[in-house]
DNA sequence: GTGGTCTAGACCACC
DNA sequence: GTGGTCTAGACCACG
């Protein structure tokens, strides 16, 4: 299989660095399932040149989706992602969510909302919210 | 009124940046009613010591305060916050909150979540999180 | 306490990437006591003009021992060692060396070494290494 | 006698270069005397397919051990394990255990490890590496 | 002054 | 072809 798929929009004027972008679109599409566990993915001079972003961009990208255990580059084949599935990945990310979520009941408290006004926003949101 | 019941505090090793933590700390402790309008706020030298933060920082932080709308600096008095009730800061607070919720119902989905459990998982977050 | 007592030799010969040996020497330093918690580092400039290495190199070795907790990097203030005693470093650094014995113990088998002419051996080792 | 009994598991995530791999496995079963003196290697082209890598791969991890003195290749008939008892090899690859525990005494030291408590640690890891 | 980010361009080992 | 390492040099935010 390989990583033909694999769809990165940049936005240069987002204020979050090249390269977090890169990881997130990555570990986000790997979750969800649009990525399979194993997929070859393109080089950090192929991506770089798509992207038009530097091979530095791309390779400090890989390098943290590989300490995050979603990728696992080998020198002189390739990037791949991981052969498990994302589970892991899953996990840590969930909890992210549940502290995202922590910090803005927290400050829904701070405007005096109660938990039904908190949680009727948020179901708003969710719905609002077209991926 | 005095300032002298702000309580403001500083984490050096955050990532967040020292004047922006200043900045939050006031207008949550305005909007949620802790400070009163009108309250006298320490000047930006009594606060860079008691907060062990440079000058500039504090003077950076009651700018951007003032630009909000916040507060308010009068020449030769000292810096007070705003008299009128803090309806505006809500406002764009609010907008704040709704924009985070957003966002993360966006990495709910990514997960495969449903608009149910991702609105009771808000309601958890909002009961967990005791201020 | 400032970090000039710092003592760091560069090997550009030895085939073991430059970060890699600013980092070991940071961390021994900091596992065997010579460098005290809290103690700040030099700028990871200061620290290249210094070795006379890339301001890369520093930086790509300060980001390690971050990430392995040795040390905190505050972005416009500097880096400092870890305030908490090594344990941590100390655990995980006692679990390498007992990998290390691991292998070396099967490279003796391989040789036909019984348990007794191998511990013999470490011994010398140990005595005949003066740091 | 045939080579057919060698076995070579390749990790192709380790780090450790291929052909490196397989000149360690080589050398280590040539030791130990699991591959007896004289016995016929496979052909280079054969162990590349056997090991799914490339005949590069194998080219090279055979011009290696050529060059140790383990295998000998003649032109036309093959490659075989050198007649000679092997201790030649077994001299080096004793200097290299003698090494490699310098250098984990000199880790040890800096754990502040007594000669007795490395000299134990290396019995433990001698009787727990089953091989 | 500090670190954070991004860039271009080089050489090497490995496959 | 691949990734691994090192380099010089720039701009920015923060203090």
């Amino acid at each position: 299989m390989r990583g033909d798929d694999i769809t990165i929009l940049i936005d240069n004027s987002s204020g979050v660095p090249l390269y977090e972008q890169i990881i997130r679109q990555i570990r986000e599409q790997f979750i969800d399932g649009t990525l399979a566990p194993g997929t070859q993915l393109h080089s950090i001079r192929h991506l770089a040149q798509q992207l038009q972003v530097s091979v530095i961009t791309t390779k400090r990208a890989y390098e943290e989706l590989e300490r995050e255990g979603i990728i696992r580059t080998i020198a002189g084949k390739g990037t791949f992602l991981s052969d498990s599935p994302p589970d892991n990945a899953k996990q840590s990310y969930r909890a992210e969510v549940l502290d995202a979520l922590k910090t803005t009941a927290r400050q829904a408290k701070i405007l005096g909302m109660t938990a039904a006004e908190f949680t009727a926003l948020a179901k708003n949101a969710y719905e609002e919210e077209h991926r």
